[in-house]
DNA sequence: GACAAATGATACAAGTATGGTATCATTTCT
DNA sequence: AGAAATGATACCATACTTGTATCATTTGTC
């Protein structure tokens, strides 16, 4: 059970290198050898993003991608439910078929509990904070 | 991202379901007729609940699963750990690779601290208070 | 002892999510 | 015109989840 999964990774990665950057606009070609993350999913990743107005894309000679937000303002949890869904740890696996008694679960409180603190923690993180911190070149 | 995937669930509707029976032993067809899950599948789950312990089973006529345990014993992080592996949301997809600081990653230092309170939480959760509160039948 | 009822062990398979590749179209700079 | 970049999209490999199927073994009852 990950909490951050591979494209999440990836997107901190390139997020984090592109923030540190004194040109605003880095092409895939540069994220690639720097980063060293495999190009065509890098490149669907980065898509998403800026489909989702994390990024700014530059087409043609000398294009790229850009942040669309300061580093402050783009939070993990946005990048987690951008690549990998909503954060929802408190799914219930039989919803109303057999279940009499759903708003009294004491199973489905416990873990509503639990996601909300996830969730604000995750909030807590920010590109930002990430490149400020620790390992600056790669975020492990 | 799911915490508790569908074998965890059935495995505590069951538990669930013989913690709360006058007998002591119980069989799987009674568990099928009763909590609605598919037979071989839940077999397996209880063969492997009883390898670890939290069960013992009886073989032939009238033999079936009894808890090993008692109810407030059991506690869910044991069900995730046995079913769906160690609780670990904090794995570094890069390993030593290309990380030059491991020790100081500002983002595994979080993902720590997040998953300790979730381990935490998760070990305030037993059988027994499962089947106490919200929903008796069925955990969802 | 025969038979039925139960679990033990194990191999197989469908469905889904993750991680990744490949290709062609489009835009833009020079 | 041509090169360099992204946009869109289809495809693929692998692993995990969620099962199914089958045969072997044990045990209680007649």
């Amino acid at each position: 059970m990950r909490l951050i999964t591979r494209n999440t990774d990836y997107a901190v990665r390139a997020l984090s290198y592109i923030s540190r950057q004194e040109e605003k606009v880095i092409s895939v070609s540069e994220l690639v050898e720097k980063i060293k993350v495999p190009r065509p999913f890098l490149r669907k990743i980065l898509q998403i993003l800026n489909k989702k107005g994390i990024l700014v894309s530059y087409k043609g000679q000398g294009g790229g991608f850009a942040l669309a937000k300061k580093p402050q303002e783009i939070f993990l949890t946005d990048l987690i439910e951008t690549l990998q869904g909503e954060i929802k740890l408190n799914e219930c696996l039989f919803k109303k078929m057999f279940c009499p008694d759903i708003k009294n679960c004491g199973l489905k409180k416990k873990i509503e509990t639990i996601e909300r603190y996830v969730v604000s923690q995750l909030k807590s993180i920010t590109i930002a904070s990430l490149s400020n911190n620790g390992c600056k070149t790669h975020n492990c």
